[in-house]
RNA sequence: GGCUUCCUGGCGAAAUUGGUAGACGCAGUGGAUUCAAAAUCCACCGGUAGCGAUAUCGUCCCGGUUCGAGUCCGGGGGAAGCCACCA
């Protein structure tokens, strides 16, 4: 038997990477009768080098993963790359390389950081987003989407540079100039593609309730993010029009206290007044200069003009004028708004501000009084001055005039959602290829089938301003498949979230060329711990149930959500702020795995905070870490101890445990008091307790003595529990350990070390003994004594005495096991 | 403005969910070892008073419930994240 060197980690980690690589340890199949496990960790963008992010966001997934398979779960942890996406294109630009290159290029530096770190990944089911074999089913999914109507072309505004003539990225507009030459933005509507997932905003809403699994605050973001409301669509008549004027409101109740009606810039009736209206003209030529990122909006000043057109009140008859004002979104409701400025907060400052008319029509409840000349009244309340209405509640109101307008044919009870159509168009190079052709007698046309797929050219020249593929003719030219006639292809490239949005489903089952789901798709689904930033919580997180449920509905998944549990870790931080490249503030783990060994790491990021709070980094903590690796290292290998657990290990000297003494009773109880713990937070995936406990009993085996054979027995039980505690934080170390103390088996298939609940029970317990809830004392007491027992050791304890002495004592509580307390009168 | 989560030593944090506040670690102080240093080991480590036993204050602030509150309730203050003219 060789023994042991000192603690090396590049040369263990190495050797224990080595084995599993050799055994192929992390490759699963499909077990019928086995319970499945199935482990993800958001894959990254193959950027250059991991950051702190994702060592801390893929060891909380690899320590899970190595947890459950020690449960005895079929446990699947696969990885892949998130591959297409601007920053490829700004490289090929900076360093004159094309996209692909930059792109594999990173993505076999990262894969071998992330192999040099010990993740657990079944490395054959890796994905690259960026492969043809991947985007085709991506590319085929959308083209059943389109036959069933889930897909669609309209318009919608782009940021335009007028002088490269090329669309740009939000991220490309800086102060509203073009990030290249500096020209100013414009907005212009081009045709795009959008999916619908309107059509399933109450399934995504409904469903967020079936997420347990789920933290809180995702579910509420995704709900807020998702914004239903009920409300009331009113139709206004309009003065020599046929067609009403629709407006949406939550607040029916106030349609009596109505002024005037507001319109979006975009809306028809604000377009048509434009056109005998050189001052509205102006305004909405205004509004469509002020650019599609939003940022501004807090800031911007509510703004209008009166479009001389007149809206008839649809229970009045009354004649209010219509405005346009710019803070009317076209995309939301109908593009139109009733304006209460008496009871509406934004109505009331416009009115104020153009001189319009203020009419109130809610009163407070309670009778109390307000003051429309100060702000308006927005709470709910009495109607009042509202016609058959007056006297009604708020919410009787919403019924009834909501009744009235149905059964008078002008308007209806709706439900709006904030959540818009996804936009999946995107006029760059580095993406997925939109599978349309572009016919000038069939329109768009999807491309056949058997076609696909539409295979990106990776090696092209590319100088940032137009894509590759939209300046070559060849590549665009091509046939329409409905009428042979000639055609184009559609140039624009999918949004990068539509790959990472089923990436998690292909992982069941990459190798597979025929279909893009198969039946291994629905042993492993869903996905049973997701874990990743709550920088995602809702555009990748929504898209990807929404995505699922498309899955579903084609048939090629069952379940209704693709994620079971969902963990937000927190951020990296140092000196207080996130880690990022601006502030200079990074730390780059290749130094510190070279310098310290990835055990170190894995165990500083679990160490340092439960996984969902933020992590201060601190360098110091990081010499702690490995201090403990040192230690531990050292006492399962020192002379004398190695032989002990060599010996328990194979099974010779597992003693009986009533041969024991009092005190090694009392230690092995300490122990796995401590190991109970660890359970308890591993359960609750709480870290960084785990690894205190594991200090903890680290602590208690040092300072044995190992002279009796229940002490070795004792400490080599112990010690075997250690290793397997720590084996999914720490697994190279506790691998070579279990290795080089005589198991045959991988430590990676060991049982998980359970407390043994009969070592828990001791012989007595110390009780606390309050006065009326002020610490006064401590009892050790039997541990079965009774509760008469305890009481009367409590009160004869010479400190409690003191505070007793002398006084009535009204009452005494005890609680088993834990304290006694005496109050006293 | 809305929603959500937080606030505990010099620092990161813990407290089996109403029962010993500060486990575990970092930093610090003193000591052992060493010619010396590194490494390692031992002890101390919230404030105040005391040689000490111990007392007293202490989990952002104020109030409440309770035998007992870091934990529950009400009010206030502060921080972070997300969303935000959404009618």
């Amino acid at each position: 038997m060789a023994s042991f060197d000192q603690y090396d980690p590049q040369r263990v980690e190495s050797q224990a990477q080595q084995a599993w690589e050799e055994g192929k340890v992390f490759e699963v199949k499909e077990v019928a009768g086995k319970e499945k496990y199935y482990c993800l960790s958001m894959f990254p963008y193959p950027s250059g080098r991991l950051h702190m992010g994702h060592v801390r966001n893929y060891t909380i997934g690899d320590v899970i993963a190595r947890y459950q398979r020690m449960l005895g779960k079929n446990v699947l942890q696969p990885m892949g790359w998130d591959a297409f996406g601007l920053p490829a294109e700004n490289a090929a630009i900076k360093h004159n390389v094309p996209p692909a290159k930059w792109t594999y290029e990173n993505i076999a530096y990262m894969r071998g950081q992330l192999q040099r770190l010990g993740f657990g990944y079944d490395w054959s089911r890796e994905i690259a987003t960026c492969r043809p074999e991947y985007y085709r089913w991506e590319q085929w999914l959308f083209i059943q989407l389109f036959e069933k109507g889930l897909v669609y072309k309209k318009t919608a505004p782009v940021n335009w540079c007028p002088n490269d003539m090329t669309v740009l990225a939000n991220e490309q507009v800086i102060d509203g100039c073009c990030w290249r030459c500096d020209t100013v933005v414009e907005r212009k509507e081009i045709p795009q593609w959008f999916m619908k997932i309107t059509a399933y905003a109450e399934e995504l809403l409904n469903d967020l309730d079936k997420l347990e699994g789920w933290p809180e605050q995702v579910r509420t973001m995704q709900r807020n993010w998702i914004g239903r409301s009920e409300g009331v669509e009113v139709h206004f008549g309009v003065v020599g029009h046929a067609a009403p004027l629709k407006v949406f409101t939550t607040r029916p109740d106030t349609l009596l206290g109505v002024t005037y009606v507001a319109v979006a810039a975009e809306h028809p009736l604000a377009i048509e007044a434009a056109t005998d209206h050189p001052e509205l003209a102006a305004f909405i030529e205004e509004c469509k200069k002020t650019g599609t990122a939003e940022a501004t909006l807090e800031t911007m000043e509510k703004r209008g003009v009166d479009t001389g057109i007149q809206a008839i009140h649809p229970i009045t008859g009354e004649r209010v004028p219509v405005w346009v004002a710019n803070f009317v979104l076209m995309g939301y409701g109908e593009g139109a708004v009733m304006s209460v400025p008496a009871h509406d907060q934004r109505d009331w400052e416009f009115a104020k501000k153009y001189g319009l008319s203020i009419k109130q029509v809610i009163a407070p409840a309670d009778g109390g009084a307000i003051d429309l000349e100060a702000s308006a009244y927005t709470d709910k309340g009495i109607l009042v001055d509202s016609g058959p209405f007056s006297g009604l509640s708020s919410e009787q109101a919403f019924a009834r005039i909501a009744a009235h307008l149905r059964q008078a044919g002008q308007g209806e009870v709706r439900v709006n959602y904030r959540l818009r159509d996804w936009g999946v168009s995107r006029q760059r190079y580095w993406g997925a290829p939109i599978p349309m052709i572009n016919c000038p007698s069939c329109g768009a046309v999807p491309v056949p089938e058997q076609q696909l797929p539409v295979v990106l050219p990776e090696n092209v020249k590319f100088d940032g301003i137009l894509s590759p593929i939209k300046a070559d003719p060849a590549w665009r030219k091509t046939t329409c498949p409905k009428c042979g006639g000639e055609a184009e292809r559609e140039t624009d490239t999918f949004d990068t979230f539509m790959e990472s949005s089923w990436y998690y489903a292909r992982y069941t089952c990459k190798d597979n060329a025929n279909a893009m789901m198969d039946a291994r798709a629905n042993y492993w689904l869903p996905v049973d711990q997701y874990i990743g930033g709550i920088e995602h919580a809702i555009l990748h997180l929504l898209y990807a149930r929404f995505y699922h449920k498309l899955m579903r509905d084609v048939g090629l998944v069952k379940g209704d959500e693709p994620f079971a549990n969902l963990l937000t870790q927190g951020m990296v931080l140092k000196d207080g702020s996130k880690m990022s490249k601006s502030k200079g503030n990074t730390v780059d783990p290749q130094e510190l795995i070279e310098k310290y060994g990835a055990d170190t790491v894995r165990l500083f990021t679990m160490f340092a905070a439960p996984p969902e709070q933020s992590l201060e980094w601190l360098d110091a903590g990081v010499d702690g870490a490995h201090r403990f690796l040192r230690r531990v290292w050292n006492l399962a290998t020192e002379a004398g101890n190695a032989e002990i657990l060599r010996a328990w290990m194979q099974g010779e000297t597992r003693a009986e445990w009533g041969a024991l003494s009092a005190e090694e009773r009392k230690l092995r109880s300490e122990l796995h008091q401590s190991l109970a713990q660890a359970n308890r937070d591993v359960a609750k995936y709480q870290f960084n307790t785990v690894v205190a406990s594991a200090m903890k009993m680290v602590n208690t085996l040092t300072a044995m003595t190992l002279e009796s054979p229940g002490a070795r027995a004792v400490f080599a039980e112990a010690m075997s529990a250690l290793l397997r505690l720590l084996a999914p934080i720490v697994p190279h170390i506790t691998h070579a350990l279990w290795q080089g103390l005589g198991n045959r088996e991988s430590i990676l298939d060991a049982a998980w070390p359970q407390a043994d609940q009969a070592a828990l029970v001791t012989d007595t317990l110390e009780i606390v003994v309050q006065v009326n809830g002020k610490l006064r004392g401590k009892i050790e007491v039997a541990a079965k004594a009774s509760r008469e027992e305890i009481e009367a050791a409590a009160q004869v304890d010479e400190n409690v005495l003191r505070f007793i002495e002398g006084k009535a004592i009204k009452k005494v509580v005890v609680v088993p096991g834990k304290l006694v307390n005496i109050v006293v009168g």
